[in-house]
DNA sequence: CTTGACATGAGACAATAGTCTCATTAGAAT
DNA sequence: ATTCTAATGAGACTATTGTCTCATGTCAAG
């Protein structure tokens, strides 16, 4: 407990990262073939030992759930380098538009990382996983510009909001529950994200400009 | 293959019924504690060998998917029987809190589902599976009074909308993703369900009351 | 009541996940 | 270049899933 120095950056931190991207690229390698790969299957792949794979990963999913989603992650500050596009709802529209093509063209791996994490979530019953996901990060950069409009607490919950319609998730809900195309998948979210910026925005301007005050009636 | 006759109706068909049931009702029992029970666990549980809960369910996460959901599942019927509720966005909203509850009361065996479901879904990856779920029941039933108001597509779409915060997996996203407790979760999306139909509803009155016409302008 | 088909129990078996120990290799500091 | 130690490899070990076989018990038709 005295030695709690910063293991991040002692020892041969360079063979380690390269030993666990490796690792990482082998599994999206076998990912990427359609496979479900096992901890041998990735260890070979890597060319690594098993017990090294378990070493840098404490389960199969949690590593296949890191694993490397292939096909182009749109960049967002790519998207909104140009400032043509300034209206709060285009810019969340077109982000949107943008992560929902992402989303399709990958969604065997997409599928795949979803059941890892739900496998992973249902042995360790108590702790909660959480997933890695970009789209924070995505939705903060479509909404950097109104940020200041809203407030924390509003800003928070649009974002939280937004967030239903953005993942993987949606994908699901659409094509395995409703089910719905792609391009009508595309018009009913692009509709709900564009009427909840609106409706965040809407309420900012009606109980006062800036801070928090007028935090809800209800 | 030739005496393929109904094994439905064959053979000690209580029996049989009996000790699906019991197995069922004891998968339940333990998923009900919180556990993440093995097929030892619940075959003792049962008071059944290992063999038979294998002989009734071709694997664990099957078994648990079709144990019995605890906590009541909300009858919209029930729910919206006397009209004391009578605006759109409290009746989305009452709907939407039952839910809530029923999914966090439910989560594992919700989670096994919808793992089962990926799996499925990964297996054979060109029909779709189309879950099974009442969520589009539920929403039909709190949208009855305003349906004529909108108009088939606009309905649609808002129904659609809304089936992202409605299903287990909007719970996937707050609590895996964000994450988000369970109270915050809830006042997500008591508010993105409210400003989704007030939405609807203020375009169906800005473009004529009735049907189809005005579709929209994008 | 007897009997035969059916349901079940008991347990062997292989595959995989995950843990652990010990020996070996190889990077980095000197 | 030598040396120390972190990183790795090899493999034993336990637990669980899922399959299979065979013996045993029990229901129900006659």
């Amino acid at each position: 407990m005295t030695t709690e120095k910063k293991m991040e950056t002692k020892g041969r931190v360079n063979q380690r990262k390269r030993t666990r991207n490796d690792i990482l690229l082998a599994a999206g390698r076998l990912l990427g073939e359609g496979r479900s790969p096992t901890m041998d299957d990735v260890a070979a792949e890597a060319m690594v030992s098993r017990a090294t794979a378990y070493r840098y990963f404490p389960s199969l999913e949690a590593l296949l759930v890191e694993a490397p989603i292939h096909g182009s992650v749109p960049d967002p500050a790519e998207i909104f380098s140009d400032g043509t596009i300034v209206d709060p709802e285009d810019r969340i529209d077109a982000l949107e538009s943008a992560l929902h093509d992402m989303v399709y063209d990958n969604e065997i791996q997409l599928r795949a990382m979803m059941l890892n994490s739900l496998k992973l979530s249902l042995e360790n019953g108590d702790g909660v996983p959480v997933r890695q996901s970009r789209r924070m990060g995505f939705i903060d950069a479509a909404l950097g510009p109104v940020r200041a409009k809203l407030g924390k607490r509003s800003y928070e919950r649009l974002r939280a909001a937004l967030c239903l319609f953005f993942g993987p998730e949606s994908m699901i809900v659409f094509k395995d529950v409703l089910p719905l195309g792609k391009d009508e998948a595309r018009k009913v979210k692009s509709w709900g994200v564009r009427a909840l910026v609106r409706a965040a925005l809407e309420e900012a301007s009606r109980n006062g400009s800036g801070s928090d005050r007028g935090k809800k009636r209800k």
